[in-house]
DNA sequence: CCCTGTCAACGAAGGTCTTCGTAAGAGGAA
DNA sequence: TTCCTCTTACGAAGACCTTCGTTGACAGGG
């Protein structure tokens, strides 16, 4: 699957499925935050299947839906689209807004900080 | 405007608008990666007036328009979904994705850094 | 054996997005 | 004037998204 790109619901319910692992359709149904009907959830999870995104397995009589497509896949392609068309290709202007008006913790910071001089340490 | 979305193509145009600071139909239509209709250019920027997303102005026979919406908040909006849907909520994973896969320039590793470090003067 | 609850499958309805054909007006050229 | 071009405006077509009702299958309890 080339360049992941999901719709509001779709990357709702992928999203329950890369935090969890894999789920049921009645698990993914209780996992998200909106109340949504079990064959809602059941559709766009065979229209996922379809695209590539997910598989299944039977699982006594349900099956247990794994995710196929990696997060990091789909957070490229949806951050690269963001840095280009909002922040005109600025990656400082996206980590500008991605630490502005929330509260960062001094680890996080520190772990962020380390993230940049690896980088360095890598490509000298 | 509220936490503010765009479709695709409405995206596209409101880049136009951010990166030029105002365009006519033509211009908007000329400056965009595909060939989109006239129509379809004006179409959309009808729609993104009524979102109150754009205003615009009689210049000759045609209209000049502006973006309303700042492409910060825009980009807010956008960051914040990627960060929960898709990383879990971690700004490290973000930044790890923001800088993997391509180069970055000492200035602007340097300017990263810098960034993180205005952030922890401000919070001690 | 029959009822009840759980399950997958299907299709349809209603919404949004994207595109463009067509109409109508205004201005300039011949 | 008449014609051509540029413009806005309108509406409709087709695609996709989201939702859910309904159906039929199956398993377990009574």
């Amino acid at each position: 699957m080339k360049d992941p790109t999901f719709s509001d619901r779709e990357l709702d319910i992928m999203s329950v499925l890369w935090r969890r692992g894999s789920g049921s359709v009645s698990e993914v149904m209780d996992a998200l935050d909106d109340e949504v009907g079990y064959t809602t959830v059941l559709k766009i999870l065979q229209i996922l299947e379809k695209k590539g995104a997910v598989r299944h397995e039977a699982e006594g009589r349900a099956y247990r839906y794994f995710p196929l497509v990696a997060s990091e896949a789909a957070g490229e392609t949806a951050l690269a689209r963001i840095r280009e068309k909002i922040f005109g290709g600025s990656a400082e202007l996206v980590l500008a807004q991605l630490i502005s008006g929330r509260e960062v913790s001094p680890e996080e910071l520190e772990r962020m900080r380390r993230i940049l001089d690896e980088l360095e340490e890598s490509e000298p």
